[in-house]
DNA sequence: CCAAAAGTGTTTCACTTACACCCATGA
DNA sequence: TCATGGGTGTAAGTGAAACACTTTTGG
């Protein structure tokens, strides 16, 4: 192995793709860059990795740092590292993706300098770099994770409708389910805990909300217990 | 966005993972260092990223280089970057698995300069850093991955018998699997080709070899096909 | 009373699981 | 002829999929 001084070293960067769910859409946070290249363009949240912190760390940092995203799911994603992904020099990134309550984060977006907003994730502008990938990448990779891991309720608010969390599966998975079949199967786990409140301000009649119980999640988890679909 | 050059750069380098399948029994390769830290220890192959090449070029030269394995299933596994990870300085590693044909690289191991040998996954020696952790990440990720794409036929010979691919499956997901459902499974797919061909040199009766039809699942992959267990 | 969504069971079909014996071959 | 693994089918059970109407509420 080679002394790692006897080179010169590509810069090592960390990128975030912020999901999160409202109405039914599946939006991801941009922030508008300030910078050159690309500067106005809009691009994910990111920067470099300090000597002395972890990936993770930094990913948390930035996230803080540029869109006051404090307490998310987050997972590292990929580290893309094509030579010219970056036109001025060499940058690696470590891509995480995070999935964020919208109820506690609306209000973010425009707050720091930065001039940060969410995007349906079908309808998303040009972004910088690479940034289009990793997205996809991101989209992809919470695709197959929402079957069988239930970090669908990371996208929710604590209380939720059936109907909401059947909205979002079949956003995220962009099919449609059953009802019935949906709330039997979901019901059938004994993973949600049915409060006695009801959704508020519908012209309609109120649905009953849930919450998911995580506790108990994590402990059948440990005995071998699968969440599927 | 800061710029890059205000801070100093960690080290990046790539490792891998290389699995082998032989009689039953899963395998890892790994190389004995000859430089500090961990002299003389057992390692993952791998190295520093050069300035002008993409990660995925850094393993594959990597695994050129240090062990002769050139023709392999390669993917990216997930980046280890804790500051203490290297007792010198801090690197970071973009960690990838790679699954090859023992019955093309069995002569390999010693070749190079460096040693290199191959070791159950059942009992592997004391192994330098934090490789033993990357091991058991790839580990798990190779049992993720088996269950629902055909990459277990990267591990082994073009031609194979039923009860080799069935062990093949046992031994990965560290399980038992009936024979006759395997079987009924597994050519229900319609993705094997029974040649003409047996089994040689068996001191029983010789079993049928098949190969996989890779470019039939490919095709059945796009049109929304999935391979499952 | 109308519009809108909530809530609820049953049947059918496909797939998974469990299970045991005879066959072919080489030593 | 014996030891070793190769090769084969069926029945029962479980889970997925299809499917439509009544209830509640607010406007």
């Amino acid at each position: 192995m080679a002394h790692s001084y006897e080179y010169p070293r590509p810069a090592l960067a960390v990128d975030c793709v912020v999901f999160g769910f409202d109405e039914g859409d599946l939006k991801v946070l941009l922030i508008q860059r300030d910078l050159e290249p690309f500067a106005g363009k809009w691009a994910l949240p990111g920067g470099f990795v300090r000597i002395e912190e972890s990936l993770d760390q930094a990913a948390l940092r930035e996230l803080k740092e540029e869109t006051g995203v404090g307490k998310v799911y987050l997972e590292q994603l990929y580290t893309f590292g094509e030579p010219k992904r970056d036109p001025r020099e060499r940058v690696v990134t470590a891509a995480y993706y995070a999935l964020v309550k919208l109820s506690d984060h609306r209000i973010k977006g425009a707050t720091d300098a930065r001039d940060a907003a969410w995007f349906s994730i079908s309808d998303l502008p040009r972004v910088a770099f690479d940034h289009e990938g990793i997205i996809e990448t991101a989209l992809r990779r919470l695709q197959g994770k929402v079957r069988y891991e239930p970090v669908g309720f990371e996208l929710l608010p604590p209380k939720f409708t059936l109907t909401q969390l059947q909205h979002l599966y079949e956003t995220i998975l962009e099919t449609t389910l059953d009802k019935r079949n949906f709330r039997k199967k979901i019901l059938g786990m004994n993973l949600l805990i049915e409060t006695d409140e009801i959704e508020q301000d519908v012209a309609h009649r109120a649905a009953r909300l849930y919450r998911f119980h995580e506790a108990k999640y994590r402990r059948l988890e440990k005995e071998g217990f699968n969440f599927e679909l």
